[in-house]
DNA sequence: TCTAGAACCTCAAGTAACTTGAGATGCAAG
DNA sequence: CTTGCATCTCAAGTTACTTGAGGTTCTAGA
């Protein structure tokens, strides 16, 4: 257990920011952190800046905002001539996205829940061909509002998937 | 304008169904419609029973199936030895995902609005490095619980993207 | 009948954000 | 010195399509 000025390998890194090694390596592939230093093996070695950095990237994530946009954030902690108008937008367009999904996803669970309440009530195992919830899916139209939104995912995968 | 025993062109079905034909021939590729008869030509003709099988299809998507739920689904339409306790149970599992979702998203947009408002009401448009919503973020713990449900994306991205 | 332009065809690659795996090397403890 | 875990790189897989290139076919108007 060597802890020489805080020298970490991204091993320890991961299990101190929650990330995963291999998620370590793919933010510094894509330009979120900058290159790790290298041991004359080719090993990567951190200092506690990166802990810190890592730790912000990853609420960043779990707050659901993109890699573009944390590599924003990220930036903006750095650049004191930016002011803080720049980190509300990017929130608040996340936050409407949010809501939008939000509010699809309400009327989806609505339908969801009348299917199953409707095949528990009507069917009573019966065969399937017949089933209310088959039925009502062949149906002209009811599809809920879940047109909207379909750019670049706004909402990643860790929060939604 | 030839409606001869309703033969349709793959551009006049995804007309009718709300699809775009990309999709369509994509949905034949994974098996989710069969094969299309083909003209000499090698363009693809369809009847009316593509209409409607197509028209289901959208709805489970719309609904938020993947496309392999969507498959089975389709299938319990034709399977008069299988009982409607099968397709309520996909329901089910898919209602449940997307109720936990839900629950994340409730509690995103509640973290996210208490960003915003935080920083209009204190940061006051001063330098980027000081605003409220960096130094939450920087924080140690505060992540809403997302980590939950990383499966493989229960709801797919016209519903959640 | 000829022709322009829309519609169609088949691959291949791109999307988001990682994860998984293969194959090879490094390192630390016993 | 050996064993076995950690690390390395690079490629491919994940979901459900979309986009694009490069090439045919169809159809309506002149």
């Amino acid at each position: 257990m060597n802890n020489h000025a805080a020298q970490l390998t991204i091993g320890e890194l991961a299990e101190r920011t929650g990330l995963n090694v291999s998620a370590i390596r793919y933010y510094e592939e894509v330009g979120l952190i900058p290159p790790a230093l290298r041991r004359p093996s080719g090993h990567r070695v951190y200092g506690a800046e990166a802990q810190e950095l890592l730790t912000l990237i990853r609420h960043c994530r779990d707050f659901g905002f993109s890699v573009e946009n944390t590599k924003a954030l990220v930036s903006l902690t750095s650049q004191d001539d930016k002011d803080c108008v720049e980190a509300r937008e990017i929130a608040q367009v996340h936050l409407d996205a949010v809501r939008t999904k939000l509010a699809e996803l309400r009327a989806l669970e609505s339908s969801l829940s009348k299917f199953v309440t409707a095949c528990t009530d009507q069917c009573a195992g019966g065969p399937a061909p017949k089933c209310t919830i088959l039925k009502d899916l062949s149906l002209g139209d009811p599809a809920p509002s879940a047109k909207a939104a379909r750019k670049p995912e706004l909402i990643p995968s860790r929060c939604c998937g």
